[in-house]
DNA sequence: AATCGGACCAACCGCCCGCGA
DNA sequence: ATCGCGGGCGGTTGGTCCGAT
């Protein structure tokens, strides 16, 4: 089969390593123009100096504007540890029951937190020996926080809106955004790499901004090109809700999530015959499915 | 003030899987 | 049926931050 391949792109010349402010920004505009077809010509057809898969994963982990950044919340970790009861290291799958969190940001959780907390727990509960009905509960409150999060909370599952976000951001390209505390020293400590999804919060591709970089790099034309997306993008920003629409089902259709933000905006992530057959074979969707059940009264489930 | 060590996390590496030729 | 390719995934690494000494 395809084991033992070279690396997916010669790597010589390439760059490794953080990315910059510039990368980033090269990697939005062309997925924001061209979408990512094909991972592996995207950093030559953008103008970037990167492996293919470097970029899938900056824009996956980070650029991406579905991303929930931020600390997780005791429900987001009740979660992470519940599933990782059922499903073990299987992160992707663990990171798709949680909107907004990626595989990577859920990896490093249990890396660093969870699979301490848990150790301690584990380690106090075989002293005091008491019942294990402490997990149960967990588990319920769980289930529901974790949709409840999703329907009022989670401001990232609106993806319509966040698709205007991402054209509506205003932009010093690339200047420090602002701290929500107003330390701009804090800000320009931050390396480019770890500051950049930050600052991802704070800019939009502007005109302006692809001026700036224009006079930054060789590649005039994809600048111009790029010059001319955002132009267009700002006016279609202003026209409203069709551009955020095509660009929520662009989402959607990217990230897997067809349906998924109506299906969970209505509350019934569990509805049809067909949804449940396929669930009874799905350990994580029994998992949701019997908390569900055996928990809640149908009013509350349905709310 | 300087040093050290642990915590954190972004990014890379390499294997695996599914799909199309 | 086989093979090559692209994408996805999990494990690991290395740089940075930050608190303790």
């Amino acid at each position: 089969m395809g084991r033992g391949r070279a690396p997916c792109c010669a790597k010589v010349g390439l760059n490794k390593g953080s990315w910059t402010q510039e990368e980033d920004l090269r990697l939005i505009a062309y997925i924001q123009k061209h979408g990512h077809g094909n991972w592996r010509a995207l950093p030559k057809l953008a103008g970037l100096l990167r492996c293919g898969k470097s970029c899938r994963l900056r824009w996956i982990n980070y650029l991406r504007p579905d991303i929930k950044r931020g600390n997780f919340t005791k429900e987001e970790d009740d979660t992470i540890i519940n599933l990782h009861k059922l499903l073990g290291n299987k992160w992707s799958k663990i990171a798709s029951c949680l909107p907004g969190r990626t595989d990577n940001e859920i990896k490093n959780v249990w890396n660093t937190h969870l699979k301490k907390r848990l150790a301690s727990e584990e380690r106090r509960s075989m002293s005091v020996d008491k019942p294990d009905d402490s997990q149960s509960s967990s588990s319920s409150s769980t289930y529901l926080s974790c949709y409840a999060h999703v329907e009022k909370d989670d401001p990232s599952l609106d993806l319509a809106d966040l698709s205007i976000e991402m054209f509506e951001l205003p932009m010093d390209i690339w200047g420090s955004p602002q701290q929500e505390d107003g330390t701009g020293d804090e800000s320009s400590k931050v390396s480019p790499c770890s500051s950049s999804s930050d600052a991802m919060k704070d800019f939009l591709v502007t005109p302006d901004a692809v001026i700036q970089l224009e006079s930054l790099s060789p590649w005039q034309e994809e600048a111009a090109a790029m010059a001319e997306l955002t132009q267009r993008n700002s006016v279609e920003a202003a026209e409203g809700e069709d551009k955020s629409l095509e660009w929520l089902e662009y989402l959607e259709k990217e990230l897997g999530l067809c349906g998924a933000s109506e299906e969970m905006n209505q509350g019934s992530f569990v509805r049809d015959a067909a949804e449940q057959t396929e669930m009874e074979e799905d350990p994580v969707s029994s998992y949701f499915q019997k908390e569900l059940t055996s928990t809640y009264p149908l009013d509350l489930r349905l709310s």
